[in-house]
RNA sequence: GGCCCGUUCGUCUAGGGGUUAGGACGCAAGAUUUUCAUUCUUGAAACAGGGGUUCGAUUCCCCUACGGGCUACCA
């Protein structure tokens, strides 16, 4: 194997579904290890399946990846010197290989039909297409060669399989995992290229990642028992000092009991479990993203890292570039994780808090919009940010947070005052709405320090009289320190509160 | 069933022949905040079991158990 070439690297989505965990930090992975490296980073697009292709998804996939910061030096959409990137333009490329193969008697035809393999299963519980049966099926090693060039040339359907060589032992150096072995007898005669002339995974990945040049496949684990099949296809195809190393990716497992994270357990457990939103073109149900909940790119990948990886220090919060530095495959765990949303969360939390305002900015505005408040003033929106900023562990919880700065309460809590409300606390509040409107200057410390020698005089406690006065500025029993909030609002804004406020509050008071 | 992979607190994990087995999320208690949250402090919480090897195994080896993946003309 040749040690000094060139990095490449390529994530080969099939556009059938949305982008989940798993597939974006298959993607993340390559993508680190290539900018870590110097190498590129090849976006591969699977198309083989027709039947299951979904119109689309390409695009969605581009995004997730962009949204991500994940951005491929190659993909069809932004070309490179291996093009074409879609598997569907590539179609010509297979079945030479597939016939090539028969030629050197490492593949042959087969012409057994769907029912007559369906028929084989029942018959025999355990029917694998092997060398243990295939001189007994119908095929170019169970026919004369006559019959089978007639069966070719009356263009009868039949698919290409490979021979799977008996007695032998197939050895996979994995990156992650170290040598895996396996028994060649105990694998099937995989088809290589179907009855539509499109090849199967197995052929496509092999020619395509040998015509890229790819020089190391990072793949999940759930494509550890076909490696044999295609170590044996790199070498049946002559190119085995090109092959390119191998690392099989843990799983992510789902939260409760045991198995591989699917969508159903993104509804059933209310989280989500694509990178975005995707709306499923059979049924047209929306299945919501992690975008759109409301966390933030970097908090996704920052998760995405560390759920199966480390640096092996006390290190949770990881940046970006901050993994292209520090990744690296041997401290990749060899045990699939559970996704725990709790701590997705978390990291959301921490990373709204270490983002910079113009970073939030543009997000709360457009929260904003989508309550019909337009903006008016950035600078205001920076300053309650400033506020509430540690108190969010979405980008949408800012709305449940500091709505109340932008638009006056709705409504009072009522039984959290009305109770103990009396005509002392009235005229308190009366005489208070009056000194307020000509208090200088207006800032939340000097404000703080007024209020509560006001109380002091009064003789009242101090909570009967700080509870009613956030219940007039927010409407409840919420929200950051009411003297940054009053500031905030501004005397006019707060004064106006206060009177509403306190006229609810006579009003309902027994 | 067969093949392959895996197994440290509930979860993500660090560690590695001799450690009080460390951190984080979550949970609990306390403090702060005369709201709610945040924050801080403290606490409970783990080496799957059995055999070896060894003076000594959670760490190395084997077996078992358990979990997972694959077993399509899907990827």
């Amino acid at each position: 194997m040749d040690q000094d070439r060139k990095v490449r690297v390529r994530f080969a989505p099939s556009p059938t579904g949305g982008l989940h965990l798993g597939g974006v930090r298959t993607a993340l992975f390559n993508y680190l290890f290539a900018r870590q490296h110097g190498g590129s980073f090849v976006l591969r697009i699977e198309d083989t399946d027709q039947t299951r292709f979904v119109p689309g998804a390409e695009a969605y996939i581009q995004d997730c990846l962009a949204w991500c910061g994940i951005e491929p030096d190659e993909s069809p959409d932004h070309g490179g010197e291996y093009g074409p990137y879609r598997q569907s333009e590539r179609k010509s490329n297979y079945r030479r290989y597939a016939e090539q193969l028969v030629a050197d008697g490492y593949a042959y035809y087969a012409f057994d039909t769907a029912d007559e393999l369906d028929t084989q299963r029942k018959l025999h519980p355990n029917f694998r297409y092997s060398h243990e049966n295939r001189l007994e099926l119908r095929n170019s090693l169970s026919l004369a060669p006559t019959e089978t060039q007639q069966l070719l040339d009356a263009g009868h359907p039949h698919v290409i399989r490979i021979k799977m060589p008996v007695g032998e032992t197939i050895n996979l150096d994995d990156l992650i995992r170290g040598t895996v072995s396996f028994e060649s007898d105990l694998i099937d005669d995989k088809v290589l290229l179907k009855a539509d002339g499109m090849p199967t995974y197995h052929l496509a990945v092999v020619v395509d990642d040998h015509q890229m040049a790819i020089s190391h496949v990072f793949r999940g684990e759930e494509w550890l028992p076909s490696a044999p099949v295609h170590i044996l296809l790199w070498e049946y195809l002559g190119w085995l000092n090109a092959m390119p190393q191998w690392a099989h990716l843990p799983l992510i497992l789902k939260p409760d009991g045991n198995g591989k994270l699917s969508k159903r357990d993104g509804d059933r457990l209310g989280f989500p479990v694509y990178a975005m939103n995707w709306q499923d073109p059979q049924t047209g149900a929306i299945t919501e993203g992690f975008r759109e909940m409301g966390f933030l790119p970097e908090a996704f990948v920052n998760l995405l890292a560390t759920l199966g990886w480390n640096d092996g220090s006390d290190q949770e919060l990881f940046a970006l570039n901050e993994l292209v530095d520090k990744f690296s495959l041997e401290r990749i765990s060899k045990a699939g994780a559970k996704f725990d949303f709790e701590k997705a969360k978390w990291f959301n939390h921490e990373w709204i808090k270490r983002s910079d305002d113009d970073h939030l900015l543009p997000q709360l505005t457009a929260l904003l919009a989508d309550h019909g408040i337009p903006l008016t003033d950035e600078k205001q929106l920076s300053s309650v940010l400033a506020l509430v900023k540690e108190r969010l562990t979405f980008v949408n919880d800012f709305w449940a947070q500091a709505s109340f700065f932008f638009k006056r309460p709705d409504s009072y809590d009522l039984p959290a005052v009305q109770p103990r409300w009396n005509a002392e606390k009235t005229a308190f509040f009366v005489d208070m709405i009056g000194k307020l409107e000509n208090f200088d200057p207006w800032h939340s410390a000097e404000l703080e320090s007024f209020y509560k020698l006001a109380i002091q005089a009064s003789g009242m406690k101090m909570g009967e009289l700080m509870l009613p006065f956030r219940i007039m500025l927010v409407g409840g029993k919420f929200g950051p320190h009411v003297f940054d909030i009053a500031a905030l609002l501004g005397r006019e804004e707060t004064v106006a509160r206060m009177k509403i406020g306190l006229g609810a509050f006579t009003q309902a008071a027994p």
